[in-house]
Formats: C-alpha cells, sequence, structure tokens
DNA sequence: CCTGTAACCTGATAAAAGTCATTGTTTCCC
DNA sequence: GGGAAACAATGACTTTTATCAGGTTACAGG
C-alpha cells in the first residue's frame, strides 16, 4: 500500500514517478513525520539541512532576511511541495528559512537517498532538473514584477495568486489567511503602505474581507491592475 | 587537439568534467560558432530553442520585457556562460531574450546531443543541477535585492557587481561598459533617476566617469551603500 | 470578565523615485 | 568633417512609497 507521503513525494518532483518502485520504497523507509504549530521553524536561514522537507498538510513560508531587517517571503510551499532541496542538491547551508504560516505536518526524508538516486537514475535526475528549470523561471518572473511593477499592482496579483494556488473557501475568502504584515513581506512594501492598499481596494470593491480573511469579489478590476490599466 | 569551444563547454558547466571523453567529442563536433555584433539578437524572448548557446568572447545581456515596456535584464553573460539552457531542459520556448552587449562570437550547440548525455550520464544531470540550484539561489538574492534596497543601493551594488565579475581595463575602469539605459534595465529604475545617482556618486567621488565607460574610486564608500550605512 | 498584547488601521509628513521637457554631448555614418 | 541620431545630463514637477505617531479592534490567558 503506498503511504500518504509516497504520494506527497511524487506530486511534487512530479516527476519521482522517474524512481523505480524499489527506489521509492526505499527512499520512503527512511522518511519521518513531524507536525509543526503555526509560527514555528522548519528550519531557518543558513541551517545545513541533511535532508528535505515534504509538506503534508498546512502552508510554509519560504523567506529571507534582507540587511534592513525585514524578511522577504519568496515562496509559499503547500501540499506535496519539497522544501529544502536546492540546498541539498548544492550541498550548501539554506539560503532561505521555513516557518509555519498554519499547523502544518510535515514529513522529512534524508539527503542520502535522494543523492543515491540522483546518482543512479538519470530519469529522476533530469525530471528534478526540469522542476528546478521551472522554479528558476518564475524566480525570473519575479524579479520583473518586484523591479517594474507598483506596490499596488503587486498586491493585487499576490491576491489573484493566493487564490489560483491554494483556492477559496465555501463563503469564498482565500484558503490561507496570511497576516497583512506577511503580505508586505511577500510583495516587498511596509505593513502600513499594504494595509492602505487593502482599505483602498475594499473601498473599490474589488475585494471583501472578515477578520484577516480575504475574498476576490472583482477579480478583472483585479488583473486589469495587475495588466497596468 | 582540445577546441576552445571544449574548453568553453567545460567552465561553465563547470561539470562537463563529468562528461566522458568520447560523450564530450560528440557533443562538440555539432557545434557551429558565429559572431554577433553588438547590439543585435542572439534569440528573443518566446522563440524556441533547438539548442544552447555558449560564449567565447564578449557579453551578452539576457532581459525580459514587462508589461509596461521596458526591459529586466536578468543577468550578463560572458565567455565561458551558457545560455538558454533552463528553456531545452524544461523544453520551454525561452522566457529571456539574449541581445549582444558587445561584438560577440558565440557557439550554438544543438539540443539532441545535451539531452542524450543527460539521460545516459547522471553524474553531468547531478553536475547540470548542481549548476541551476546556483543560479536559483542568485536568482532568490536578487529577488530580496530589488524588493528591500534603495535604487541607490542597487546602482552601487551593480558597479561593485561588474568589477568583481567582470573585472577593468588598464586605467581602472569597468571592462563592461554598459550604457545608462542598460544600468537602469539591470536595476529596475528609470533611465533619469539611474543618471541622477550616477552624476552624485561621481560627486561625492565614489566612482569616476570618462564617456559612457565608469571607473570605481571609493570601494568602500560603495560597500557601505549597499549594507546601508 | 478583565487585561494585555498583537494585529490592524489611519493621518500627517517626508523621502524616494518616476515623468516630462529641454539642453548638451558623443558617436557614427555618409 | 559635418550632421543626424543616439546617448547623457539636469531642472521642475508629480506620484508613489516609507516612516512616524498615534489610534482601534480582536483575542488569548489569567
Amino acid at each position: 500500500m503506498k503511504t500518504r507521503c509516497e504520494n506527497c513525494i511524487i506530486r511534487q518532483f512530479n516527476s519521482l514517478r522517474a524512481m523505480s518502485k524499489e527506489e521509492l520504497k526505499r527512499v520512503s523507509d527512511t522518511k519521518t513525520t513531524k507536525t509543526v504549530k503555526k509560527g514555528e521553524a522548519i528550519f531557518a536561514e543558513g541551517e545545513k539541512l541533511n535532508g528535505v522537507f515534504c509538506v503534508r498538510d498546512g502552508v510554509s513560508k519560504l523567506s529571507k532576511l534582507s540587511a534592513n531587517g525585514k524578511d522577504q517571503i519568496v515562496k509559499l510551499a503547500s501540499k506535496g511541495e519539497v522544501m529544502g532541496q536546492r540546498s541539498v542538491i548544492a550541498e550548501e547551508s539554506s539560503n532561505l528559512s521555513a516557518v509555519a504560516v498554519s499547523d502544518m505536518e510535515v514529513c522529512f526524508i534524508p539527503k542520502e537517498g535522494i543523492v543515491d538516486v540522483l546518482n543512479q537514475n538519470p530519469n529522476f535526475a533530469v525530471e528534478v532538473l526540469r522542476h528546478m528549470a521551472h522554479d528558476l523561471r518564475e524566480a525570473d518572473d519575479v524579479i520583473v514584477n518586484m523591479s517594474q511593477k507598483t506596490v499596488k499592482q503587486r498586491i493585487a496579483e499576490a491576491f489573484l495568486y493566493l487564490r489560483d494556488n491554494f483556492g477559496e473557501d465555501d463563503e469564498g475568502f482565500l484558503t490561507i489567511a496570511l497576516s497583512r504584515e506577511d503580505i508586505s513581506n511577500v510583495v516587498g512594501t511596509a505593513t502600513e503602505s499594504c494595509i492602505r492598499i487593502i482599505s483602498e481596494f475594499k473601498k473599490k470593491g474589488y475585494i471583501r474581507t472578515s477578520g484577516k480573511k480575504i475574498g476576490v469579489v472583482n477579480e478583472k478590476k483585479l488583473r486589469d491592475m495587475v495588466d497596468g490599466f
């Protein structure tokens, strides 16, 4: 029987379909699981990782501390996503820290298993490579957005992104409820500016809020804003 | 005898040391070489690449057009660097365009050769993977810089970067003479803002100029500026 | 239920950066 | 070598964004 975690490996490393049954079994046997409470760290910037973490449930923010003391959130990882591959593959300490945004369940896979398969199974290596190529493209896109779009555009885009990638609950609110500060750390702006723009969007009827929950109301207006109209 | 281009493959894909002699020979035999004049395009955004380009001489800018019509330069590639791997590996059309910043000599390596070796030689795949992991880390750093540093800091950093990575000529000017517009496209700002800041740095004695050439005078001051002092 | 802390919100102000207009300066091509 | 075109520089002005300084609300823990 397949464990849930085998499924989660498969999903992210999409690709881990490229592992043989035996390889998958072997790697999967070395995994351990743990729960992480909201706000707790999974690993810190600069830490040496002895393996990768795979998200079973919940969401984690991957961020990097900048010189001015602010965190920049580079990525949000949810169910099925793997964290720490970059560092394990490059054999460097982590350039990012991972903190739980909600209560989480993660599994840990020691690097030996991964590295062995990488070195022996070219299909697997190529699939991981393909995945990383994709991440790199996304990173390029983020760079362009950060440097060429206004804060307003980036916030509008963030809401659409959160909806498209993590969905909404039955009341139409975003599934991931980020704090205003987290949102500002995603788009790279001051918290006050972020709050102001959220108020403006609300006033204009593009979004609605309930506590910290946010719901997209007028997708088209947000999309137009992102595209500069 | 080793061709110059074999050397250039080896340098970038560092790593292509992981290719066997025969593999290297085979791939190298399929390469073609061409010269590109300053300002000419090597490939365009959205174009489907049938292979990778390896820089033999000169410098190319890799940029992406943003919605507002400005180019964002994501990377500068010089001697020994390979362009287009990401797209070839992900089997996607290019997300970037490549334009020569100076007269160049590049060689083209059809993708078939590369892909074959990737699929057969795990060492090679892992080395390429490692290289891409490194690029990804750099991209993360750029994201943080773009979102958390001021234009002034980013320009100061750009000068130091250009000096450290491409060197200076015998008069102490940066080897790569980018136009003011290119510099502003690297740091993601308006050309006028860029010029103004260059004037300010010059007035303060941090740098000196001669035509479009720029020389670093006071490294420490620039470094301090980058670090927020 | 009270209380304190953290999160959220708002206004006033200042700083940073972009835009538009104009002029000076190279460069390069005929 | 002269003239056009691209590039560089600067001033005046506007917009965007950050910062500081206060508020209010929500909510967990005693």
